[in-house]
RNA sequence: UGGGGCGUCGUCAAGCGGUAAGACACAGGAUUUUGGUUCCUGCACUCGGAGGUUCGAAUCCUCCCGCCCCAGCCA
């Protein structure tokens, strides 16, 4: 009943690990990792990378650690290495007992470190931050030579001794790897590895007062881990030298292969965290979990089916251009997983009262409905019908185009499972001209919607039952922004410019039918001919039921009326 | 005017010397008690451009054009 995920296509990483197996190039299952710093939540860009190292692994019979790059310890927080597990697990991946954080390795890296100086590879430089600046040189220009680089092995040993007793204030000194500084390739002119940081770490406290950089971590990482794939994105590719003569300098168990791909990009949303950060920050969003965000916690709060996040993350595939992805392919791959499972449910967002001139009054009888059509395993439950019903604002015109083929005055329609109606009148307000209430005669014989004479309507409507319905709030979500590229106006005009202002349309005087009282929190349901809704994890109360739109049902009608 | 990458349908993306997969989007049509779903059909004589090699090129070579990344003691 669920979707079946996509049949994997071709990809050049995948070939690579194809080849490398083939090739007997490793002697044990390959391995991969998940390495985010935890300084910020995740988001779909990092879903890409997610299924892509657990996918590759589980599919190839190897395993994926998940790797806490947690090497600056005045950014990173351990409320972040929380809700990426929680967001990891959420997209059901698991890492088993292979949860790992570099600053496990501090020990061994200083070890490396030291390894370096003694081989002659690295050297304590004492040069401020800016001069070190002034003597990398630019992009058309070499570097120069730092003072300090010739510094002799003993006096590097004794100086980066000194750094980790914790002699020296931030930003005095730091440990340089010795390359070129006329290399071609700025990475290579004598980057830094370690730098003096006196801030308390989440995980070591303050037993380090100089922590390795990225580059010296990240490679020694892997090797230690014996990573054989190390799956990273595009702007890394400058690092990748660096990464190899890391591990080509250091006696070390493995050289794990750096493979970079393009990061996700996404229409109408804005995947950088420093701009996610600031939506938040500035209240734009009521939150990183805000349902218009693409974080993974606003994505799930919204009701994105992590199913559909892992189909999407493989129908996107993998590749080195830089690429932005149709926002319409997510929400299709969404609607996808939600049409196998989401029971069909009746509510009306914008009620218009109708009165049923010829039904008894107080009758109530309860009509049998399906909670999915095409899935009768599904069950059903019982709809009451009665004298006064709320029907959708939209689904009634006085004065109807061509095209439109709902109720209007004298026109027939059906109500869902029920029967049909016939609009008689239409009672407005003398003074503002507002419809107040629709007036309608059924037919009995129509009971459950068919009619024994054949005829046909051209429209089934959704309804629910005044007396019965439950009230509700309802927030309409559409896209973030207006603009499928908020990040990249020529102009420069800044992306919060774009923001939609019609991104959350909160609706509070929405009808529900009486099967949705006990709703479970989270849980998906399809509302008739609106789209796919579920209930919000956080703001929904059992007294006071919020649901939130996850995606609209496509909307043939609404093409027409554009038009 | 340093180095490293990348350019195949509106958007993703296969293809790796043998004559352009697939998906989304879009446009028609059928079925339908959701203008939903499902089902058909159409949608790159052409692969950034120009030359060249070859019986044969998106795939190899040359030149040109465009876009992205790198000058953190961030990752």
């Amino acid at each position: 009943m669920s979707s079946t995920d996509q049949s994997p296509t071709s990809n050049f990483i995948r070939n690579i690990i194809i080849d490398d197996i083939q090739a007997q190039k490793y002697k044990r299952p390959i391995m991969t990792r998940f390495p985010p710093e935890p300084n910020g939540y995740l988001h779909i860009g990092h879903a890409k990378s997610i299924c892509l190292n657990f996918g590759l692994a589980a599919e190839f019979g190897g395993v994926c650690n998940l790797r806490f790059d947690d090497t600056n310890p005045s950014k990173e927080e351990i409320e972040y290495v929380e809700s990426i597990q929680e967001d990891v697990r959420w997209l059901g991946f698991d890492w088993e007992s292979r949860l790992y954080y570099a600053s496990d390795y501090f020990n061994r890296l200083y070890d490396h470190a030291v390894q370096l100086i003694q081989k002659g590879k690295a050297y304590v430089c004492s040069l401020s931050a800016d001069d070190i600046r002034q003597y990398r040189g630019t992009l058309t220009e070499p570097g120069k030579d730092s003072p300090y680089r010739n510094r002799l092995v003993e006096e590097n040993l004794d100086l980066f001794a000194r750094m980790r007793n914790g002699d020296f204030p931030d930003g005095t000194h730091v440990l340089r790897a010795k390359i070129d500084m006329a290399a071609p390739n700025l990475v290579m002119r004598d980057p830094t590895i370690y730098r003096i940081r006196h801030a308390s770490h989440h995980r070591t406290g303050d037993t380090w007062c100089i922590y390795p950089m990225y580059d010296f971590t990240h490679c020694l990482s892997d090797a230690i881990e014996g990573i054989t794939h190390s799956i990273c994105t595009l702007e890394f590719e400058n690092n990748r030298s660096l990464y190899d003569w890391v591990l080509d300098e250091l006696e070390v168990a493995c050289h794990p292969q750096q493979i970079e791909f393009a990061r996700l990009n996404l229409t109408y949303a804005v995947l950088s965290k420093r701009k996610m950060i600031e939506l938040v920050e500035k209240k734009y969003v009521s939150g990183w979990n805000d349902p218009r965000m693409p974080s993974i916690s606003g994505i799930r709060r919204r009701g994105y089916p992590p199913e559909a996040i892992r189909n999407f993350c493989e129908r996107i595939g993998v590749a080195r251009r830089d690429s932005t992805v149709d926002m319409a392919l997510l929400e299709h791959c969404v609607r996808e997983n939600l049409n196998d499972r989401a029971p069909r449910v009746m509510a009306v967002l914008n009620p218009i009262r109708v009165v049923i001139d010829n039904y008894p009054e107080g009758q109530v009888e309860w009509l049998e409905a399906p909670y999915h059509p095409e899935n009768p395993q599904m069950g059903s439950r019982n709809l009451p019908f009665s004298k006064t019903l709320f029907i959708e604002a939209d689904d009634f015109m006085e004065d109807p185009p061509k095209k439109f083929y709902r109720l209007a005055p004298g026109r027939e329609v059906r109500l869902r499972y029920a029967f049909f109606i016939k609009c008689a009148y239409v009672v407005k307000d003398e003074i503002t001209g507002k419809i107040l209430e629709l007036h309608c005669t059924y037919d009995p014989e129509t009971r459950g919607g068919g009619a024994p004479d054949g005829r046909k309507v051209k429209a089934t409507l959704h309804w629910v039952s005044a007396d019965h319905a439950i009230g509700a709030e309802v927030r309409l979500y559409n896209h973030l922004f207006t603009r499928p590229d908020p990040d990249s106006a020529k102009d420069g005009t800044d992306f919060k410019e774009f923001i939609n202002p019609d991104s959350l349309i909160p609706l509070t005087d929405c009808r529900l039918e009486p099967a949705l009282a006990d709703a479970a929190s989270g849980s998906h349901y399809q509302f008739e001919r609106l789209g796919y809704f579920c209930v919000d994890t956080v703001d929904s109360r059992q007294t006071a039921p919020v649901f939130n739109r996850t995606v609209t049902l496509k909307d043939e009608w609404a093409k027409i009326r554009n038009k």
